[in-house]
DNA sequence: TAGATTGTTAATCGATTAACAATC
DNA sequence: TAGATTGTTAATCGATTAACAATC
């Protein structure tokens, strides 16, 4: 086995961030950067972005800071952006659409394969050019496509019945929207979005604010 | 000033789970619970359970555990679900429209004021009851209406524009859809829900996962 | 009462920040 | 070269886990 430095989760969930504001500072046309100047702008400590970017490599050098489009470049192939994802999303209403129209995952890397609904008013109808198909038919679609990831949009009720099929059938991935913690017996990753909880959160913030200022 | 011992965000962002499982428990029928059986349901630890909830108080009784219905009902105050939050969307497009039809949000006291667009195929259009109304409305709209919360699902370009435009208007917390990080000069809450990150995320830990078994 | 389980203090672990030698 | 800034080690801080006395 290889020497293997397990990279915490919070760093990890940092990496997208810092993507983000290279991807910015490219768009400005500034070329170097460095951690300092780089701080400032994200609102946190230099120390932390060097150790951060440590985990990796070396991107930096002394006295000069790091080169935004090489550290952009490295940052993006640490988090595959360049490893072309299927995925295909389940649950063609309202939030099922939106993710179909994020033109934003394509250029991370995820690839739509196809949009499913059980729905026959919604079967056979275009979305972002993807016609919808019929959620009996995924057997047969995810033997001739190959799919990494399934994003699903269903009722709550439906949830963990569709993630078990999904899974069974080799979708290593799941983006779950339902406000339920996933508990499938398979070798699955699970990426939650409880956005229900995010309200919460915010919620209570106000809350705080509120009782302060009184 | 009162004693007053800071919670740390950690914590905070657990309670809406918390919320959630005690729901699910109450709806199994079950009246208590131990923080060890909690704990295997939850997959966190019996310690952090009492330590998290000992931060709000004592809910718990020695010998016997806690009553679900109270601690569901004390995590729910902690987290203000009898405070009722007014909002509006603003921004009509799919996100904006998958969010008017979350029902979940109203059981936990958010209630929906009005949603916005700028597009005229949009504006007088019906959405789980509430008719689109012409963003120019806005400012005569917030006067007649208690609104704490706006959840932004604008294009990225309008984003700040609008952040900035309502945060002078009083709103107090600001719900952001958009891929940046927010810096409006204001006395404003901003929790950011970063669907990009969240899937970059989930495609690291895939990639991690095939070179692992490889 | 005896058993169970909390509330809470103490110990450990991990993440963040500070400091500075290395070096461009 | 002198100045700037990284890479990296050490110190600090905070969060999680363990332990156990209190008590229902």
């Amino acid at each position: 086995m290889s020497v293997y430095k397990k990279i915490s989760i919070a760093v990890i969930k940092r990496l997208p961030r810092y993507y983000r504001y290279l991807s910015d500072l490219l768009k400005l046309g500034i070329t170097r950067i460095s951690s300092k100047e780089l701080s400032i702008r994200m609102g946190i400590t230099a120390s932390q972005i060097r150790q951060d970017l440590n985990c990796f490599g070396g991107f930096g050098q002394q006295g000069y800071g790091y080169n935004v489009e090489y550290l952009h470049n490295e940052i993006g192939n640490i988090l595959g952006v360049n490893d072309k994802f299927g995925y295909i999303i389940i649950g063609a209403g309202n939030m099922g659409q939106a993710l179909a129209n994020y033109t934003n995952f394509e250029k991370r890397g995820f690839i739509l394969k196809g949009v499913f609904d059980v729905s026959s008013d919604l079967i056979g109808q275009k979305i972002n050019g993807h016609e919808v198909i019929d959620l009996n038919n995924l057997e047969t679609f995810l033997k001739s496509n190959k799919v990494d990831i399934a994003m699903l949009c269903v009722p709550y009720d439906q949830t963990p019945i569709v993630a078990d099929r999904v899974a069974r059938l080799g979708i290593k991935g799941l983006w779950n929207f339902s406000p339920m913690d996933l508990k499938i017996p398979h070798d699955v990753i699970i990426e939650n979005v409880h956005l229900s909880d995010s309200l919460m959160v915010l919620g209570y913030k106000l809350n705080e604010k509120l009782k302060n200022s009184q």
